[in-house]
DNA sequence: AGAACTTTTGCAACCGGTTGCAAAAATGTT
DNA sequence: AACATTTTTGCAACCGGTTGCAAAAGTTCT
């Protein structure tokens, strides 16, 4: 078993409060029992249990972090990220992955079970509705990547997916492609519902325009490949395609390849998101542009200054998205 | 707040005594009492507090998942396994990313503090010594993709990296190359350390061979791109490369690709790991399969074997690796 | 019905810390 | 030196649970 604070006041001849205090910030101890508890607790190896001092404070530092989205390469840059602005605010990340179970009312309980101080939940796919179970389960909660809204029950800080849907609709028409169609992640993902539906709009407001669409199985390289395939043997392709994630563009890039159809002149593609792999000299995906360094910021720091202001009201932050020019749609006319 | 035990143990009229042993399993209690218990938390919506069990028993069912391996994207692979296999086994992954602190102290520090039952270092490139803190400290730990030694400190599983650098000088000598080098990863990593000592061994043994070797800054995409690149610039290029990983392996084709050589026949790549991107159509990359999956079962059953018995001799499990044959190689003779 | 045995229950101490409070010690003032 | 004021200290209660133990309740058997 590990040293706890009686065994150092013991051995410093001081009370237990006495230590508790040496480790509290802005607790009342002299310089001379400060050097004695130090010096006691540095011989016998002493550390805090965080666990125990919760049961006071009402604090862990403990923050679930829950996802679906281990598919995506991206979210590699996102845990990344996430784990590393967390650990900086003292915070530790406690990794949920409920890719097997949908189940909130799960997570909910098992993040109430360790006291989290706080949960961030990272998806681009999951309903509003998920968030909510934590905020109603009396957890602050932010929610990034998350579907924007109005008047929103939690807090969201992401990007205006429907905004990013128009602005490649308005990519691909200034390019001058006339026939376009939306290949899209998988038809439940709310990400993929608001960037069908801002492309959509956009595009019925230039009557010139015809498009089509549909949606792959997952956000994965092997789905977007699959459905570009099945596209192209189905009957002629549009001029272009907005793929709702650069993995999946990467993937129908692929399978255009196979065929004797030339990008960007044949076909065009746009992706979303700028992953590392979109700028590799093999690949050079036009794409727009999510700022992911941003949003992480942006949410870690909501979800701590959440954790000082309990009845703070939720909030949306979104971040603007750019279009990176690469080399998989023609040159603008 | 959230409801406690007495708040239950008063609604149902009974003991604290009694409602704690509703919640633990093999506790006596009368199917009454159980009854009463039940319906009253249930109308509460109580939920026990791990933390403060944890004080009594001695387990907080959290297990550390330390790694600095999050930049090769096979990584979001190995976390998705993990933490679904973990929360199968009742545990709780915190996740700790070292990427910036290379400070073994700091990290044994922080997870002693949240009392974790066992650690996780999931890491190919970390020398042993590191896992060793954590074993220093008292805590059962695992390394997953660690360095092989045959009186090891800690237990490790993962493959041999020596037999697998063998492997590919046998896969090159077998198709005919002559002239041959190995693009490593990091020379810091022991991963890269050890396939680079099998390949030399290997190749040793065959006098008609001839061999130069170097070493990216990373394990990514842009270091093997720009070795690569450095290499065709520097004068006559191998006939083929052993790289020291698949990630770097795609850097190097893609700089290949952009010069006039052609792949097999004027180059030939061997990559390791077999990550889901080798196989995509567009790549094709022929490379030396670690069986990722089963080391992460394994390394689960083995830590949740240990934390049943911490006394538990270390042990060594490594897994067989398979070449894969795809396209960036030549057929054998 | 009473003895012998088994199961269930509540009490109280404990896990490893924190903290309000009053007493003790140190410091400042005249 | 005597008093007022501030700082430091230890006691004891508490955070939310678990658990050994002995008493109470329930069973089984004559």
């Amino acid at each position: 078993m590990a040293i706890t604070l009686k065994e150092v006041a013991n051995l410093a001849g001081v009370s237990r409060s006495a230590v508790s205090r040496t480790f509290t910030d802005g607790a009342s101890v002299s310089p001379k029992t400060r050097r004695k508890v130090e010096k006691a607790s540095e011989a016998l190896g002493y550390t805090p249990n965080f666990l125990a001092r919760s049961l006071n404070t009402g604090r862990t530092e403990l923050v679930g972090l829950v996802s679906n989205n281990f598919q995506n390469p991206i979210f590699l840059e996102v845990f990344d990220e996430f784990t590393r602005k967390l650990q900086d605010s003292g915070l530790r990340p406690l990794l949920v992955n409920l890719t097997d179970e949908i189940d909130a009312a799960n997570s909910v309980r098992m993040l109430r079970q360790y006291s989290v101080d706080g949960v961030v939940v990272a998806s681009s796919t999951l309903p509003p509705e998920f968030s909510k179970a934590f905020h109603d389960a009396g957890m602050p909660v932010v929610n990034s990547f998350g579907r924007y809204s109005a008047a929103p029950d939690v807090s969201v800080v992401g990007i205006d997916n429907l905004e990013c849907g128009r602005m490649a609709a308005r990519a691909l028409i200034e390019r001058g492609y006339r026939s376009v169609a939306f290949l899209g992640g998988p038809a439940s993902a709310t990400s993929t519902q608001d960037r069908f539906e801002g492309f959509r709009q956009e595009l019925a407001a230039h009557p010139q325009m015809t498009f089509t669409h549909s949606f792959a199985s997952a956000y994965s390289f092997d789905s977007g490949r699959d459905e570009m395939r099945r596209l192209l043997a189905s009957g002629p392709p549009a001029e272009a395609y907005f793929c709702g994630d650069d993995v999946l563009s990467i993937g129908a890039l692929s399978a255009i390849q196979d065929s004797k159809l030339r990008i960007p002149d044949d076909i065009g593609i746009i992706g979303l998101n700028d992953m590392e792999m979109a700028g590799w000299q093999n690949i050079r995906l036009t794409t727009i542009r999510q700022p992911i360094q941003q949003i992480i910021t942006s949410s870690v720091e909501l979800i701590v200054s959440m954790l000082e202001e309990p009845t703070r009201y939720p909030e949306m932050r979104l971040f603007p998205c750019t279009l990176i020019e690469r080399d998989t749609l023609r040159a603008p006319k």
